[in-house]
DNA sequence: GAGCGCTTATTGTGATCACAATTATTATGA
DNA sequence: TCATAATAATTGTGATCACAATAAGCGCTC
């Protein structure tokens, strides 16, 4: 059986709503880590209900995108070196193997919206756009893993990604007008020539990258605890 | 097990409560992959609120434990081979680092309890329990990453394992009597003489007769109907 | 006996209120 | 002036009710 208006299914809840408010806020570095998020307070600032806020604020804490403490608080994460460290390092295992599996899905539809994200992240570079970038970034990387339809892969970066975001924009100011050799590029032609190899290894380059990039700017905080490497082993 | 120590912070809620016992049953494989899950009803039978019932029942589907359909309905995921590939794939890719991370800080005190988790794996073979296998096999993994306090890294894999322990416990009948040479042994052994190599190698090992094993079953028919029968034979 | 329309039951979503605990603020003391 | 106690505001947790949408039963007709 099926309506005639297709309205029915895909209609947006109220918690969806806040969720993806919420979630991109995260991606984009719009909220500093430490931030304190107060259930009513936050409902107020999205107008929209509590109870839809709270079920957001509790999905996102299950995706380890907010800290909840023990007073049953929640906040933006904090970054700490360990934390930094097992997030790219995350990065570094998942993502290769979700390009590659995505690699053989992407036609040129795919490719052209891949293209056009970079060419969004050229562009926050020269108008100094910080939250375009943190967009134009993640759309680019995600355009590429959502191909593949690795809806288990890509639920788990998606949880990484959203834990280092408002970490990432912070730095952003000190770093982020520094472009090295552009992995991106070489990706898309990694892409275009169908090579899996290549492509695994722009997607590891692109990483590395950043976090030789991210990883200096940590020496900020009270630095007790400090792991050099960001990560140790390489397969 | 534990008793109350300080009771004043860590005052369980009632929502922790109903996630920790769903997400026991989800571990253990209690409920049959495809059952749908309901908010009242699930609500009564753990004999608690609706309202911690839906925030622990959030919660899982946030983590992908549960699945939610476009209905806005909530049910026990059910396995296909592109699921099954992407879980075993992100163990591979996790597992073995986390395992490596935790090496250093892995007392004899903790060995001791991965020793008895083991034993109590090998006890649940020959009573043929095959909750208590499904239990203990779960402690003895996660004894030792959460060692290395790889908070990040051990959210992924929690995620990872909720979502494939109801069909593994589908499967247990058909294949868990069998066992092959034990890399769990193999596993402790490594952690003993400090052997980082041989530990990964042990925890792939590990990972990979798993799924020789399950992946076996999968191959099955286009297998929406049989996921329900446990004990049943194997071609 | 199988398909169809109606009624009933159950579902998830959301709002609203209550409550205890914690935090922020203010008043009061030396 | 500064520490301290009392008060007020804000927090998360949980219960209860309302509502629209969907699923399940059920009697009916052909």
């Amino acid at each position: 059986m099926r309506d005639e208006g297709d309205e029915v299914r895909p209609e947006q809840t109220m918690q969806d709503r806040a969720y993806q408010t919420l979630r991109h806020a995260l991606i984009v570095g719009k909220l500093p880590p430490g931030k304190g998020i107060s259930l009513r307070a936050m409902a107020e600032d999205l107008d929209v209900g509590v109870m839809p806020m709270r079920a957001a604020i509790a999905r996102l804490s299950a995706e380890n995108a907010l800290t909840v403490h023990d007073n049953r608080r929640v906040s933006i994460p904090e970054m700490t070196t360990d934390r930094f460290d097992q997030l790219m390092q995350a990065r570094l295992l998942i993502e290769p193997t979700c390009a590659m599996r995505a690699l053989g899905a992407i036609d040129e539809a795919t490719l052209a919206r891949i293209r056009a994200h970079d060419d969004e992240i050229n562009r926050s570079y020269q108008i100094g756009d910080a939250e375009l970038y943190m967009a134009s970034n993640h759309a680019f990387h995600f355009e590429i893993y959502r191909a593949g339809r690795s809806e288990v892969l890509t639920h788990l970066l998606e949880s990484v990604w959203m834990q280092f975001g408002p970490f990432m924009r912070t730095v952003y100011g000190a770093v982020g007008a520094v472009r090295l050799t552009d992995k991106h590029e070489m990706a898309i032609d990694a892409i275009e020539r169908r090579d899996v190899t290549r492509l695994k290894l722009a997607i590891e380059a692109d990483i590395l990258d950043g976090m030789d990039l991210l990883g200096k700017s940590i020496f900020t905080q009270p630095a007790e605890m400090r792991s050099v490497s960001a990560a140790s082993g390489q397969a």
